[in-house]
DNA sequence: GGTGGTTTCGTGT
DNA sequence: ACACGAAACCACC
């Protein structure tokens, strides 16, 4: 078994009845929680997470949310997908957090690269890109890493530049090192 | 060990 | 068609 202390199991591709005019025929259930790396927003539809924020203000964080999803039905709280996640964020076993994602075809196989990655392990965007099959592309997997929708469960934290440095993290590299150094300090327990 | 110029490629405009 | 990155590589210091 992989050593992957992060319980998300797939992707699940969006599909156009999904996202067609600005994703009406989605339903998300949305919660803001406290976690170990600091306050989120998590959005998930019956299908699994769809968005995951690091966020500094509420309203504000609603309203990106509601503006990637223009038309989504939206309802506050509960849904199994956001119950896991929170679980998963205490370290606690829980159930497995499914992930519903629309991207390009080479966004999607970047995200699930990642999910490649054990907990605590780091991989550099040009050794992605070889995996990929684009051994040249190291700049686009950089770019197509940074627009995952749902931190830390899409493991980009887990990607670094092939210098041994921390690199960047959308929601701020002190983030990204706390995620990586709290898999190495939970690892020791497997 | 660091800096700068060049290569390279998927996206959004 | 063009410009922009969560990069890598190589030369040079």
């Amino acid at each position: 078994m992989r050593s992957n202390c992060i319980p998300a199991v797939g992707i699940v591709e969006m599909t156009p009845a999904d996202y067609a005019d600005g994703y009406a025929g989605l339903s998300l259930r949305y919660e803001f929680a406290e976690t170990r790396f600091g306050r989120i927003l998590i959005a998930a539809s019956a299908k699994g997470a769809a968005r995951l924020d690091f966020i500094k203000d509420d309203s504000a964080a609603l309203e990106n949310l509601r503006n990637f999803f223009p038309n989504a039905k939206m309802l506050r709280g509960g849904g199994v997908h956001i119950e896991n996640a929170l679980a998963a964020f205490e370290g606690a076993s829980a159930g497995p957090v499914k992930l519903h994602l629309k991207g390009s075809a080479f966004r999607l196989a970047a995200w699930k690269a990642l999910l490649d990655i054990p907990a605590g392990k780091t991989e550099s965007y040009g050794s992605i890109a070889r995996r990929l099959g684009c051994p040249k592309a190291c700049r686009a997997v950089g770019t197509a890493i940074g627009a995952n929708p749902v931190a830390y469960f899409v493991p980009c934290h887990r990607a670094v530049p092939a210098t041994g440095a921390l690199g960047k993290y959308r929601w701020g590299s002190d983030i990204k090192r706390a995620m990586l150094d709290w898999e190495k300090a939970t690892e020791q327990l497997f």
